[in-house]
RNA sequence: GCGCCCGUAGCUCAACCGGAUAGAGCAACGGCCUUCUAAGCCGUAGGUUACAGGUUCGAGUCCUGUCGGGCGCGCCA
């Protein structure tokens, strides 16, 4: 509908510059809104204001030549000029139901569009260290990342979903060296397992199984081991309890590191599928060292001149591109940072062909952005090619109480139990309901004890609703026909005009959210239309009316049916038949 | 101290990137089931959009400052 308002509006332009109303004006997009209020028309645009100043009139002096220039048409019934110099549009009513027919025959294609057509985007998000089961948090990337995907998908893009494993570094070894301590317990030996190693019953499980795989073959006198440790502080005495693991399990640490990686990033790629978030490709930060892309990575960067030698020590250079001070990225010790892997993996990402990259990262990393895009910039790559969006952490609180979380300790409500407990539909809604940006109260104790006052079972509600009218109509022996001529002239409730325009917004609104990344538009979109659905319903009957009535009616709310479809499935919940 | 995000009804959140009278849900109050699912509908009440300036036809939205909250500021990942 805006599309051919955009049209015969630039019709109107155009007229005015060459009969030299307007002079020399080029106008690139005129902006319509849907109206709220009914006086105002169906919609409304602000073109005769944004033009007032440059045209050298006033609003109310413009507006009626604009309108007077609009070219014949059949879709505008009533054009008019209200308040500071708004130009409100009445669409004639029966052009108003056309989406019906639209809606029959897109099925469910409606809502979907072709403007991303032919640009391939890479999608990063979750990405967990596999240190430990998924938490509530990452379910918030994950839901969000993954809605995220499929809006993009539905219009025209061609989305490759990636989620990075950091299998590298200093975290690994501690988590290898959890799994050997507790292994070390299930063979009989007794002491307290240290704060600052991970905590959590899997890895106690894992060191179970070990133990009836391979025996006490990796048993040390924990007395000794530990009565020097002991005196030592934390992070060192951690440091020093990886070594006496290396030298115990010598050539099978690798065994070690390997059970707890591969049992965590199983349990979490399960996780994940169970809450429908697949990936198209798990990549792996050590496959950047096997490949030698992270040494490359930095020899490249030095060759440009931008690394720099500070006593045995490799700094980037970030500053020269606007981060607030130079990163280290080769330790005294030789070993590559962080920052040197991500370098080359984000280097990685864009030498694969894709136009744009898009990272989910949680807020906290925010201040890691301007190095990344540093190091981009620095490698003759466009920056700008990189987007990162930021998901604020989710506060739990259970009966009032903020529920501190963190991955070592192991106190942390995992996604899996919150799946159980509140379904994975309710889940998925409850995140994308929230702008990614804002933060976010979760309140267990809500989400858990009272799914039915989650808004996801209104709008399910609504299908079920439609799917039992048809349920009903067969089981009574109706005999319908959705076939849409004649339909405006049977439809001309309030409501039946405010669904069809709903109806109507939903492919842009999919556009608005894809383009914006707000998947949480979509799920007000959804709760208005079921809201004028339930409306409908309360006030209209579909059945029992006069035989080309219920046609009309029918054909209505099968369009709502479809929709609601449409768009639940985009969340990636179900649309239930019965409740 | 510096940087990023945020501040909207009692609570949780919207507001179509500057538009007309700031909207929903929950909680509160009052109505609606012999007829298609009451997980629903209708109505009432609830606001100086943290505060103070500025930009313009027009500001919750943009700019500056103040206050308040979250996060970040490692040779951790």
């Amino acid at each position: 509908m805006k599309d051919s308002l955009q049209a015969l509006f630039s019709a109107a332009l155009k007229n005015l510059v060459s009969s030299g109303v307007l002079d020399g004006i080029q106008v690139i997009e005129i902006s319509f809104e849907q109206t709220k209020a009914k006086e105002h028309g169906d919609f409304a645009t602000n073109i005769a204001m944004v033009l007032a100043k440059r045209a050298g009139m006033s609003p109310s002096e413009l507006a009626p030549k604009i309108t007077a220039a609009v070219p014949e048409n059949d879709q505008i019934a009533k054009l008019e000029i209200a308040g500071p110099g708004f130009i409100n549009i009445f669409i004639d009513h029966g052009v108003k139901f056309d989406v019906i027919e639209r809606i029959q025959q897109e099925a469910n294609a409606y809502g979907c569009s072709q403007s991303g057509e032919g640009q391939k985007i890479l999608l990063e998000y979750v990405s967990a260290n596999p240190t430990g089961p998924l938490h509530v948090g990452h379910g918030r990337g994950a839901a969000y990342g993954d809605t995220l995907s499929q809006l993009l998908t539905a219009v025209g893009y061609e989305v490759h979903k990636e989620y990075y494993v950091n299998d590298a570094g200093r975290q690994m070894d501690i988590l290898a060296t959890s799994v050997w301590l507790r292994y070390l317990q299930a063979v009989g030996e007794q002491f307290r397992f240290p704060a600052n190693a991970y905590q959590g019953d899997y890895i106690v499980a894992m060191a179970g199984q070990l133990k009836e795989s391979i025996g006490d073959k990796y048993r040390v006198d924990s007395q000794s081991l530990l009565n020097s440790i002991n005196k030592m502080e934390d992070e060192i005495a951690l440091d020093a309890l990886i070594s006496a693991a290396k030298e115990a399990t010598a050539d099978d640490y690798k065994a070690f590191f390997e059970v707890g990686l591969n049992t965590l990033v199983d349990d979490i790629r399960n996780d994940l599928e169970g809450f429908g978030v697949s990936f198209d490709e798990w990549f792996s930060e050590r496959s950047l060292f096997a490949d030698n892309a992270v040494q490359e990575a930095v020899d490249a960067l030095a060759k440009l001149g931008y690394v720099e030698d500070r006593d045995g020590t490799l700094w980037f250079k970030s500053s020269d591109f606007g981060d607030e001070k130079d990163r280290v990225v080769v330790r005294e010790n030789g070993m590559p940072t962080y920052l040197a892997s991500d370098i080359a993996y984000h280097l990685n990402k864009f030498r694969r062909g894709f136009s744009h990259c898009i990272n989910i990262w949680g807020a906290d990393h925010h201040g890691y952005i301007p190095r990344v895009k540093a190091a981009l910039q620095a490698s003759g790559e466009d920056p700008d090619r990189l987007i990162v969006l930021l998901v604020q952490f989710a506060s739990l609180y259970r009966g009032g109480e903020k529920v501190s979380m963190s991955t070592r300790s192991g106190q942390f409500v995992t996604l899996r139990e919150l799946r159980d407990e509140v379904g994975n539909d309710a889940a998925r809604f409850f995140y994308v309901q929230r702008k990614s940006e804002q933060h976010m109260d979760f309140d267990l104790d809500l989400a858990k004890s009272q799914t039915n006052e989650n808004p996801l079972y209104y709008v399910q509600y609504a299908h079920a609703r439609i799917c039992s009218v048809f349920r009903q109509a067969s089981e009574r022996g109706i005999v319908y026909d959705l076939s849409v001529v004649g339909l405006a002239k049977l439809l001309h409730e309030d409501v039946e005009q405010q669904l069809a325009a709903k109806l109507a917004a939903f492919p842009e609104q999919i556009q608005v959210a894809a383009d914006n990344y707000e998947p949480h538009q979509l799920t007000y979109f959804l709760r208005e239309l079921a809201t004028l659905f339930h409306r409908y319903y309360n006030s209209s009957n579909f059945l029992d009316v006069e035989p080309s009535v219920r046609n009309a009616r029918l054909a209505m709310i099968a369009a709502c049916r479809q929709v609601l479809s449409n768009g639940l499935t985009l969340i990636g919940v179900q649309a239930p038949e019965k409740m």
